[in-house]
DNA sequence: CTCAAATTTGAAAACGATTTGGTTGGAAAA
DNA sequence: TTTTCCAACCAAATCGTTTTCAAATTTGAG
């Protein structure tokens, strides 16, 4: 059923028809009402594309997937989901094609020029992020979701990874540890740097010296907790606790905790960062895990928010949100034995 | 740039222009290479929406996305974009607004009406499944992934769960076990019901008769596995193996026998059904995992193509893949102790 | 009761591509 | 030489809306 069809059941002109239904005031109230009422009755239902082409808004909003298969992307695309879901916005999910760098720029710059998106999300940032800076030239409105240095203004969403790792680090420090390993995420991403300042800070604050053998970085996987925390466990001067970067890692963490006949919450105290998940939580490990928590559900559902406002008009310039991170303790820290 | 304004610069009519992008004979290839430089240097890229208006084609594909925030969508998801990288076509998320039932039917019918979409993918399908029916119904083009009993042709791929779960809970029996507990997913699903019927057979083929009480199902957390298990092994007459359904829920049952004081790979062993994860693997469990494997990414990526295929015309009709399943055996498994 | 102002409605021109149904000029066939 | 055919190109219609501008209708003041 096309419009002009529609139309001309109600005895009325496609333009009120359109009016009607896209609510502006100058249509009245009865014959609004009438228009609206007969859509629903003859299943009438705007040309999704013919309305584009002609406003020229794409009704959609871009998300780049890694490569990687990140499992808190689900999450977040739940979260952006809900509250997409009573807006007429739909999330497109483009598919990164290498990590090489210069395939990554094209692909945005392919993505606007295409006309496919009303607005893009940027994930895991770098501190001097080149895609910030192309979507801020090509004047695509974006959100960052986590946070750069670059000279550019730009809206973002970020959590306080700094903060939660200081504040986790600290904790262990109080606790007694001194000897703390850290795993981060991948080098390069500002969130990455963010937690090593925050590990480092924290040390330093309580002088302790940092020992860049207690640090290890890579994508968050059990495989890398694993690997990390037995090779380091079976040397001789082995760390009390361990910041151990996500839930993956300290799945990892804690079997090689257990393999070494050790255990979580006395021998090694255990912090790792929790992004919520439906399927596998902090409190249900064993012993509980202690994490500093944040939901990226939530950051989701907040960043289509703002991305909506982003494209209704609302300046970058003043988008900035910075989410604290709980840290909730639980079982898997302890008081270093002595 | 417009095409207008493109084949103005090129001495050309829009016409001409428009063929030699898309590959039509009727144009010299002299003039169609030096259109497809040309369309480089000047950067022009023809307006998506006019292109999908005048084609009628949505350039997209939708995948409802269910509120849980299962764990192997990204998977899935990574698996299709994989594939669709090099297409001319997008990824769109359609979250799905309540699990109330007519609020789904709702869902299929506008993201058909809107024509937002060339194709749907359904997840997860019943054995009578009305949105088959309904889609079918409406003309759009789909793939099940999964499948259904429903009395209406349709495409679909799906791995062979039955046979996968009867040769899990087989290779058990075989080991001496006849107490083999079950973790099954959500009820209703046809993936559930031949996950249930290969257990069944299994048991029945070597005379062992069913416990019901050994039988649990819902959505795949650890903490399903953990209660579940945990509350299995405290009985008077404890199963000696669990067929896990997934990585999840094989981590809630291994803590649930560790907290035990058991040892998964001698008082109980376990298989569980892996998709392949990147960040959780079985062969890194410890012990490592007997599992019942098949490659969700493959999954999407097979999926995106058969998508294509539909669209582009292939009858549903002889589109019925059926994927076979590996198992395989590491430590969780072991011979039933005396 | 008139006339201007305010409220509703419509006709037609976009939006930017694709595609139908021609032209055109030159080579091959008669 | 004339006719036929083919390759290469183009003008204009079209996809289904939104929106500008103008017309018709109603309302309210004088």
């Amino acid at each position: 059923m096309k419009l002009r069809e529609f139309a001309k059941q109600l005895g009325l002109s496609p333009t009120t028809v359109s009016r009607a239904l896209s609510g502006y005031p100058e249509v009245s109230e009865v014959t609004r009402a009438r228009v609206a009422e007969e859509a629903v009755r003859l299943g009438y239902r705007p040309n999704v594309n013919a309305v584009r082409l002609k406003t020229g808004r794409a009704g959609a909003i871009g998300v780049v997937m890694g490569r990687a298969g990140e499992f808190h992307f689900a999450e977040f695309m739940a979260g952006m989901a809900e509250r997409l879901l009573t807006e007429d916005t739909d999330i497109l999910v483009i598919p990164m094609a290498d990590p090489d760098h210069n395939d990554e720029m094209q692909l945005y710059r392919r993505l606007v020029e295409s006309q496919r998106v009303d607005a893009i999300i940027v994930h895991s940032p770098r501190p001097n992020d080149e895609r910030i800076a192309l979507l801020h030239k090509l004047g695509m409105p974006f959100l960052v979701h986590g946070r750069s240095d670059i000279d550019v203004p730009h809206a973002w969403l970020d959590i306080d990874n700094e903060g939660a790792v200081r504040r986790a680090t600290s904790h262990l420090i109080d606790l007694g540890h001194t000897r703390i390993a850290m795993i981060n995420g991948r080098p390069g991403a500002t969130y990455a740097l963010h937690r090593d300042k925050g590990y480092r800070e924290a040390l330093q604050s309580r002088g302790i010296e940092l020992d860049p053998q207690l640090i290890a970085s890579g994508n968050f996987t059990d495989e890398l907790g694993f690997r990390f925390a037995r090779s380091l466990l079976e040397q001789s001067n082995p760390p009390t606790a361990i910041v151990a970067g996500s839930m993956m890692t300290a799945l990892g963490v804690y079997r090689a905790v257990r393999s070494l006949g050790l255990q979580v919450g006395r021998e090694v105290s255990v912090i790792a960062h929790d992004d919520v998940f439906p399927y596998l939580t902090a409190d249900n490990m064993a012993p509980s895990l202690s994490a500093t928590r944040s939901s990226m559900r939530a950051a989701g559902t907040r960043c289509a928010d703002l991305v909506l406002q982003l494209v209704s008009g609302r300046s970058p310039l003043d988008i900035h949100e910075l989410w604290p991170v709980e840290l909730i303790l639980r079982e898997s820290t302890a008081p270093v034995q002595r």
